[in-house]
DNA sequence: TACATATATCAATATATCTTGATATATGTA
DNA sequence: TACATATATCAAGATATATTGATATATGTA
């Protein structure tokens, strides 16, 4: 029950499902980018980047300075069915903005 | 996106999750019978119960005095693998204790 | 009509969650 | 070492949601 909670928690936030989306499509991208696309503050971010992760959806991969979160795989069928509900919901998500020095 | 964050908020609560797969179990319910088999409060089984029929899980059959609540029908498949994915989480639903004078 | 039953809704309070700004930590560079 | 960059976390205030008890509405029965 509780990571199903969780789970349901986690998308229960419009800026969450934009951001979750916007990985879904971009595939790997580092905290300031998200935080550059959206115009958002990065401990804003930062907090939902958690809640997504822990709700099961994403995975970090460290890299020097930057923290690269991208869609956890395998992701089981729930969720991925979830990614497709959240897709046909036509969000107009932001361009990828690069706003960091990772030479991307 | 507001029908889907709505969908998302109704699941977002341990109480609405074990009413729902309730009804899904029992197949149809009234108010009072759920009451009665959750041991609480009238007006919070009320509210729970419309929050998930505006999140687009339960109809209601109002008949003589009662209102029976039961799955929406036909359910679109994402909310049917939602309905799936709760009935894998084993939650110890209660018994239905009929509660009302329905003759059921 | 008067009353009981079943359900819905409201107001007040309690609890949880979100946002912001400040601070902590960790990595890389001059 | 000193500093800049990238990210995470915390505290405070704002907002949203849940619970309760009271009340409203609607149906059926004596």
């Amino acid at each position: 029950m509780d990571i199903f909670l969780k789970t349901m928690g986690s998308l229960n936030d419009e800026t969450r499902i934009k951001i979750l989306h916007f990985i879904d499509t971009n595939k790997e991208v580092c905290v300031c980018d998200i935080e550059n696309s959206f115009e958002m503050i990065q401990s804003r971010i930062s907090r939902h980047l958690k809640i997504l992760k822990d709700a099961g959806f994403l995975k970090v991969d460290r890299r020097g300075r930057w923290a690269y979160y991208s869609i956890r795989t395998p992701l089981d069928e729930f969720r991925l069915s979830i990614l497709k509900e959240i897709a046909h919901l036509e969000l107009n998500t932001p361009q990828l903005q690069s706003g960091c020095q990772n030479g991307k």
